[in-house]
DNA sequence: TTGTACGCGTTATCAC
DNA sequence: GTGATAACGCGTACAA
């Protein structure tokens, strides 16, 4: 590979120049669109490699008016539910040779509009994961958006891929009232949050169905530290099921501190089913949710948008109760 | 906000028309370069706003000859270490107006090289993490991917952000010899992974450091499955240092379902000091990398290369001893 | 300060 | 099968 007397990587015109041929002919090899005279062919390939030709994506971007690359936006890189579902959307996309561009806002919920308009700018469609954004300033962002895929959120009209967590709380409830307990606390997370409230109200109904189980909400959080913290709110629950795996983390080493016996005197129940979930001690027993099919499903999604113009069908996961030690039958 | 008739976005001339002005008008207001008079800022901003004005990043980036964008190539987004590294490098970048397009190779080293180049067509630079990819092809590649900067790899002329690995394990050894252990076992890593070679350095040294004690290598891996299988492979040691904290966490659950005491029986010590090595039971002693640093310093020195021309001077980390509950005398 | 006009590197539509 | 040539949408010298 030769760089160009100028210094400049060279172009389709440079190799043009040097085979002989005319622009659309290199692009035609080059593509192996159309089909070319095998012996052209390979003198045009030959000057690519001695000149160490490569097609300008900018410039092709802009003349197939197509940039063959994803946003994808999420509140932050250093969750494992949003860097799974990253991972899925990345894998899939890449199986169908498109690209993708990360858009971490760090929490900054102000900022996530904006973020996702400029990630939209440089890509053909976005992944949409804003669990705190509101709903009217979602609306608001959609149209501009488009094709895009909320993760975890619904608005009409808009394709979603989402969990359902109000299903996966209620199960949790199944879950331990069936070990005894009755007297249960769900460690919150973000007040804000869309999927904090459906797990909410996925306990308003787990409610009705088992009227002797008392179920008390304790602010919380998202994070490991959010859980630790909460150790101390529990009060006289039994059983408390967490926001997510990593706040279960948190009230789990911190219990553990504390000496308390876990599934002895207190249950605990995550939500994710993240990786280290199992390796947690004791091994936890948690609301698995297929984070890295949430991503692949979003690009499915995607590009049904994007190549078919069809706006897919909603997709509805149900987290699945996966149990391991952290749950047992309530001291009596 | 309107759609232009057509049903195509609007476009620069399309504003530039609507405006009464001159396209090189509307650019300048949209770029705030050069000043515009106030009275036609307003106008066009109006129609901007009016129209849905949004200027394309492709057309923008062929203008320009750049695409304020930077490919992050991975060789698995599931790795937590990986994971901090793009997240590091995504934060720096995003704060320079940058973004970054993700590449995951999935472990698929054939496919590294093509990523890389692809990334790099589509970016300004490339941040290349590939601790597998031989030398040879390293050095072939490298060329074509300037301005490029290395993580935890080494490359003549190539901008480079290392973590000491030889140092940090012979710390390991250091710590476990200090408290009194004399069969030291080593789960390995990769044996094609550089960073692997780099801990083997360390051992190395550690060996002439402490001559009565024996350090031996054990083929092992770099996931949490390839931690728990080694568990058999232990021999007689009475402490281990594991390739990473993935491994050592395989290790440890395995060691639990053995009902082997740790550190009573085993001491173990872990590399990285992921998010949950603190949560481990015990809590793990490990070797602290700053791994989102690595990925905010792998961005100066892209930055230095993108914009500054200058090649950065090569950044070293030695990883910090954490001392947890993992490690402890050796039993007599 | 504003407008004209050209260049950025490809792709795609035509004739040939 | 191949070659001109017009888009693609924007930035920017240069001229006015």
């Amino acid at each position: 590979m030769t760089v160009r007397p100028g210094g400049r990587a060279a172009t389709i015109l440079d190799v043009a120049l040097a085979a002989a041929v005319s622009q659309a002919t290199v692009s035609r090899v080059v593509n192996g669109k159309s089909t070319v005279d095998p012996a052209i062919a390979r003198r045009v390939l030959a000057v690519v490699d001695e000149l160490g030709y490569r097609p300008s994506a900018s410039a092709r971007n802009l003349a197939r008016g197509s940039t063959q690359t994803v946003g994808v936006v999420v509140p932050d890189l250093g969750n494992p539910m949003f860097q799974e579902v990253l991972r899925g959307v990345t894998q899939a996309a890449s199986a169908a040779g498109y690209r993708v561009l990360v858009a971490d806002s760090q929490e900054s919920l102000a900022d996530e509009p904006e973020l996702a308009t400029e990630a939209r700018r440089r890509c053909d469609a976005v992944v949409l994961v804003a669990p705190r954004m509101s709903d009217h300033e979602l609306s608001d962002l959609l149209p501009s958006l488009a094709p895009v895929v909320l993760v975890n959120r619904s608005a009409a009209g808009t394709p979603e891929v989402v969990v359902d967590y109000a299903a996966g709380a209620s199960a949790a409830v199944d879950h331990l009232a069936g070990l005894g307990h009755r007297r249960i606390a769900y460690l919150a997370g973000p007040p804000s949050s869309e999927s904090n409230r459906r797990r909410l109200a996925g306990l308003e109904r787990a409610r009705s169905l088992h009227p002797g189980v008392e179920i008390t909400s304790i602010p919380c959080g998202a994070n490991v530290e959010d859980g630790a913290r909460a150790a101390q709110a529990l009060g006289d629950a039994t059983a408390v099921i967490a926001f997510n795996d990593l706040v279960a983390f948190g009230l789990l080493a911190a219990l553990r501190d504390a000496g308390v016996a876990v599934p002895g005197t207190v249950s605990v129940v995550g939500f994710d089913d993240i990786e280290f979930a199992r390796y947690a001690t004791p091994a936890l027993t948690t609301m698995a949710v297929p984070r890295q099919l949430l991503g692949a499903r979003a690009w499915d999604a995607l590009l049904a948008e994007i190549e078919g113009g069809t706006p897919a069908a909603p997709v509805l996961f149900t987290p699945a109760l996966v149990v391991r030690a952290s749950t047992g039958e309530v001291a009596r």
